[in-house]
DNA sequence: GACGTCGATGTGCACGTTCACATCGAAGGT
DNA sequence: ACCTTCGATGTGAACGTGCACATCGACGTC
C-alpha cells in the first residue's frame, strides 16, 4: 500500500513527521496551534498530513491529557419532543466546540436504573454532565455518589451544589393559570407531571401561586406521567364530577389527551371547558381546537446548558444570570368561562 | 489521601496489582474474563479494585486495542418522534452490549453538512455506523468518501454495499392506500415526504402500487417536509380545487396539519375527506378525529439495527431476513367516500 | 523417570500522543 | 564582543492497557 505507513496501521504523528522531515513534536505543535512554528514549516507538515490522510488518534490524546472531550447527557423520556429537542441542541453545540456527547437514558426511574446510566457515562470518562430529565431522585443519586465532574441541570433545582439553567417555569405556569383566571374561570384543575420531576413541581408551584393570588378554591392536582394516554384517562375521571371549567395541563401531550376525553364525553372545548398546555409542541397549533399553551425554547436551553458547562470546564465560575421566561401562546382551546356555574363538589 | 495511589492520579491497573499482590497482567486478565485465573486470585483482585475504586481507563484500552467500542449514529430531524425513539432504542441496546453511542445531527442537508457530521464521527473512531435519517444524499456522500466501517441504515435503500433493515414501508403504505380504496375512494392524493428521503420514496411507491393495482387515476403527489406546518399549508392549497376525497400523508404530523386545514376550510374529516397518516405517534389517537395511520415500531428498528451492526462487527455476515411489516391502525379519520363525486379537475 | 502438555502467572514492550526539558542560532542590550 | 532572551525545533519519557512471549509447577503418558 502506502510506503510511508510501514504496516497496515493508520498513519501516526511520526509518519507525518518523517514525511515532512521534522520531529514528531513539531507535528504535535502544528496540531495544537502552538504559536512558535514557522509558517513554512507548518505548511509542510499540513501537506504531509494531507497526503497521508492523517487523523489524530483521539484515544492516545485522551490518554496523555486525561481529557476525553466528552460530555455526558443523562436523560429520561428522551423520546418526547422537549427532551429530544434539547438533546439535539446539546449535541450541535458540543460539536461546535469540539466536544463529543454521550447520552444515557434512564431505563426505569429506580435508583439502580439511574446509577447504571451514570456508571455508563463515568466509564466513558465524561468531563461534564448535563442532566436533562431532572427528577429529584436523580439528584439524590448524584449527591450520594458524587460524579466528580461539574454538572448542569436543565431546570433549576434550588440546590446550590451545581449549576442550573433558570428557565422560569414557575412564571410560565403562573401566566397560563392567570390567563384562565382572566377569562373568568374560578374552578381550575391542574393536571400535573410526575411528582418526582422538578419541572412538574415548578409548574405546579406557578399554578398554586396564581390560584392563591386570586384567592380561588384549590382543586387537588392530579399527578400524571406526561403522556397523552394519561391525559385521556385523567379527562375521563374528571368528567365523573364536573366541578371545574378549566384545566391547566403540565404539558401539551396530556392536554391533547384531555381534550380527547372531554370531546368523547360530549363536552365542547373551549365552550364548556378551557384547556391550557405547556411546551408548544409542533402539533399543538394543529390539533382541534388549537391548543393554548406556553412556549418554551428547548433548543435554547440545550445551547445554554452546554455553554454553561464548558465555561465551568474552563474554570470560569460563571453563574447563569439571565432568566428565560416562557411565553404564553393563546389559541383556540381557551375561552371565557361559561355563564352557568358548574355544580360544586359536595 | 489514599496511600495506594501515589499522586493525585486515578488508580491504574498497576496500583490494583500492587495491592492484590499480583502482576498487572493478572489484573488485566481479570478485567477481560480470561479463563485461566484461579477464583481465589480473581477475588483478591476484585477486592483490590473495589477498595481503590478502580475504573478502567477507556482511552488506554482503546489505544492499545485500537477499538473504541463506540458506534456512531448519523441523524437528521432527530427531534421528531420516530427518529428520537429509534435513537433512544439504539442507545439502550448499545449500552446493553457494552458499546457507546455518538450521535451527530446533520445540520443542513447539504453535502458539506453531511460530510461534517460524518467527519465528527470518524474523529471519534467509531467502529460502526447507523444511518437513521436515510436520505439519498447521505449515501452518496458515504459512497464518495468511504467511512471504512460497516454501516446499517434504518431503511432499505436497495443498495448492496451495506446492511439495511427491512421494514417494509412499501407494504405499509400500500395497505394504507388500499384501505382508502376499500372505502370507495377513487380520487386519492398522496402528501409525500421530501423527495430525497428513502422512507418517503418507499411510502410513495406503496401508494403508487396500490393506485396502479386498482387502476385509479393518479393525482400528482405533493412533496412535503414531514412537518405539521407543511401539512396545513398543503391542505390549504389542496382545497383550492377539491378534486379528491382522501389523502394519504407520509407521516402523522403532516396528516394532522392537513386535518387542521380541512377543518378551517369548513370540511368534515372523515365526512367529506378521509385522511391516513403514517407512524402512529402517541398523540395520533388523541387528535380529532383520531387518526387512522400505520403503526411502525421505531424502538424495534433501533434494536435490530444495533444487533445487525454488532453481528457484523463480530465478523458474522448476517443478513437481515425477517421483515417487519407495519400494521394499519384504523381510527376515526377515514370513512366511506361521500356519495356525491367530487368535481374532477378539468 | 523423562518428556510433553497445560494451567496460572509474570515480564517487557508497544500503542500515539503530549509534556518537560534540552538545544541551537539569531537578535538585542550594554 | 559578551551575555541574555527568545523563537524554533528536537529528545526522551510518560500516560494505562493488552499482547506476545517466558516461566514455572503439576499432571499425565509411555
Amino acid at each position: 500500500m502506502n510506503p510511508d505507513s510501514p504496516k497496515g496501521r493508520a498513519p501516526s504523528i511520526r509518519d507525518v513527521a518523517r514525511l515532512a522531515e521534522v520531529s514528531h513534536q513539531t507535528v504535535s505543535r502544528v496540531l495544537n496551534d502552538h504559536p512558535s512554528i514557522r509558517p513554512e514549516t507548518r505548511d509542510r507538515v499540513i501537506a504531509a498530513m494531507e497526503t497521508l490522510q492523517y487523523r489524530p488518534n483521539r484515544a492516545a490524546r485522551a490518554l496523555v491529557t486525561s481529557r476525553s472531550h466528552t460530555i455526558g447527557v443523562l436523560a429520561a423520556t428522551s423520546t418526547e419532543y422537549g427532551p429530544a429537542t434539547s438533546i439535539a441542541a446539546i449535541e450541535d453545540a458540543a460539536r461546535e466546540h469540539g466536544y463529543y456527547v454521550n447520552t444515557a437514558n434512564i431505563a426505569d426511574s429506580s435508583p439502580e436504573g439511574i446509577a447504571d446510566a451514570l456508571e455508563h457515562l463515568m466509564l466513558q470518562a465524561i468531563e461534564g454532565l448535563v442532566v436533562i430529565a431532572p427528577q429529584v431522585r436523580v439528584f439524590e443519586v448524584l449527591a450520594s455518589s458524587p460524579v466528580g465532574v461539574p454538572f448542569v441541570s436543565l431546570q433549576s433545582t434550588g440546590r446550590s451544589d451545581h449549576l442550573a439553567l433558570s428557565v422560569d417555569q414557575v412564571t410560565g405556569a403562573r401566566r397560563a393559570t392567570q390567563h384562565l383566571i382572566n377569562l373568568g374561570h374560578r374552578e381550575i384543575v391542574h393536571l400535573a407531571g410526575p411528582q418526582d420531576w422538578i419541572e412538574a413541581e415548578a409548574r405546579m408551584r406557578g399554578f398554586l401561586d396564581a390560584i392563591g393570588d386570586a384567592e380561588l378554591d384549590l382543586h387537588p392536582p392530579i399527578l400524571g406521567d406526561w403522556s397523552a394516554d394519561f391525559g385521556y384517562f385523567a379527562g375521563r375521571e374528571l368528567l365523573r364530577h364536573r366541578d371545574f371549567t378549566a384545566v391547566f395541563a403540565a404539558n401539551d401531550q396530556m392536554a391533547i389527551g384531555l381534550m380527547h376525553a372531554f370531546r368523547d364525553g360530549g363536552l365542547d372545548v373551549p365552550g364548556d371547558i378551557s384547556v391550557v398546555g405547556f411546551d408548544d409542541i409542533p402539533v399543538a397549533q394543529h390539533v382541534w381546537p388549537p391548543l393554548t399553551t406556553v412556549y418554551q425554547d428547548h433548543r435554547e436551553s440545550g445551547r445554554r446548558a452546554v455553554a454553561l458547562l464548558l465555561n465551568q470546564l474552563q474554570g470560569e465560575r460563571l453563574l447563569e444570570v439571565e432568566q428565560i421566561v416562557p411565553r404564553l401562546v393563546v389559541r383556540g382551546s381557551t375561552a371565557e368561562a361559561p355563564v352557568s356555574k358548574p355544580v360544586t363538589r359536595a
